[in-house]
DNA sequence: GTCTATATACCGATAGAC
DNA sequence: GTCTATCGGTATATAGAC
């Protein structure tokens, strides 16, 4: 079993896209082989079975996701101006890349313990632990996790509600533009609804 | 093939629970026929196929949640009153109803078209425009679907993630209590963070 | 309306030649 | 390292007896 080689790569940016499409169980060996110009049998070559083949591949997805967040941080001054350029890095993270952001979905419905695991260490954690300090600069009033959580749901929402909520009445195309979104996100936490 | 009798009742009661936790392709028709306790063969006289019998389950699992949110909010006064109001319905409905979030979750990101228009159908739309008006009254503001989206995403991701929370630093359980959601939720979409 | 038996198809994984 | 061929298992769905 190899590792790191061409085909090996090939392998893994062949299945990712069929994973976040059609799930685990949605996905045959042969559709991997095929989409890579392979038989099915040659996977083998590469990876023990389907579930080494899924794990490596979710690995190589959320790897490096974080780079250059702190610093963007870091750069920025006012508190306002650090919380634009944090929403905005969710925004361009999860908003450019429909692959990592519907494989970030399955997992956590699919709620594996291994694979939650995985999540957390590769993508909330590092993002987590790394800007910690700015959440808690934030406010005072709420406890850190619990306003990370509800930040990253505030502009997560926007997307995983995109196919739907073109069928809802009032929808208009601008409220998908990453500009649009972060702009309201900002401004929704920054001032709130104003309410005493 | 008949309707409303026992029998399909409890196929579909047998069925939710099942898809809910394993997702479409991880459910065979033999554990749902197990479940009834009735042969796999014997489903095929209530539902032409596994897709009908998926899409009915889905409507009955979907009908009817918004009972009693409009009386809710009208019976409220201050607007604080009908905030706290509005989010206790949505963290009490999907909060405590595990398999309806799951087959939420599971809908949004198989993003089928079909089933995507049942869902906003007979979720969030019912829900959206009975409390379009009330959505508006908040915040001339914000963009009405974009604050409902956001208001929903706030909400939901508390859910959404709790499992995942539980491997992050700074989780402690408190943070999955109803009471404690809607009382951060409230508290930051009443007055943000209070940037400039 | 339920049963047993079965047709048909697909999938994960292995054996062995090249 | 890839191929062809195939095994064993499981899935949906149907046929026909009761």
């Amino acid at each position: 079993m190899p590792k790191q080689t061409k085909t090996y790569i090939k392998i893994l940016e062949a299945a990712l896209p069929l994973f976040a499409a059609f799930g685990y169980k949605g996905v045959a060996m042969r559709d991997i082989a095929n989409t890579v110009g392979i038989t099915a049998a040659a996977l083998y070559n590469h990876f023990p079975n389907k579930e080494a083949l899924y794990f490596k591949a979710l690995e190589y997805a959320f790897d490096a996701q974080v780079a250059g967040l702190a610093e963007t941080l870091a750069q920025t001054q006012t508190p306002r101006q650090r919380l634009t350029a944090f929403i905005g890095f969710w925004v361009e993270t999860f908003g450019s890349d429909v692959i990592l952001r519907a494989l970030l979905q399955r997992e956590m419905t699919d709620a594996d313990e291994t694979r939650l695991r995985l999540l957390a260490q590769h993508v909330f954690q590092p993002v987590y632990v790394e800007i910690e300090g700015f959440i808690q600069s934030l406010s005072a009033r709420h406890d850190s996790l619990m306003l990370f959580t509800s930040i990253a749901g505030l502009v997560m929402y926007h997307f995983e509600t995109a196919p739907m909520r073109k069928l809802l009445p009032g929808y208009h195309p601008d409220q998908d533009e990453h500009a649009t979104i972060i702009e309201h996100v900002v401004s929704l936490l920054a001032q709130g609804l104003n309410i005493s």
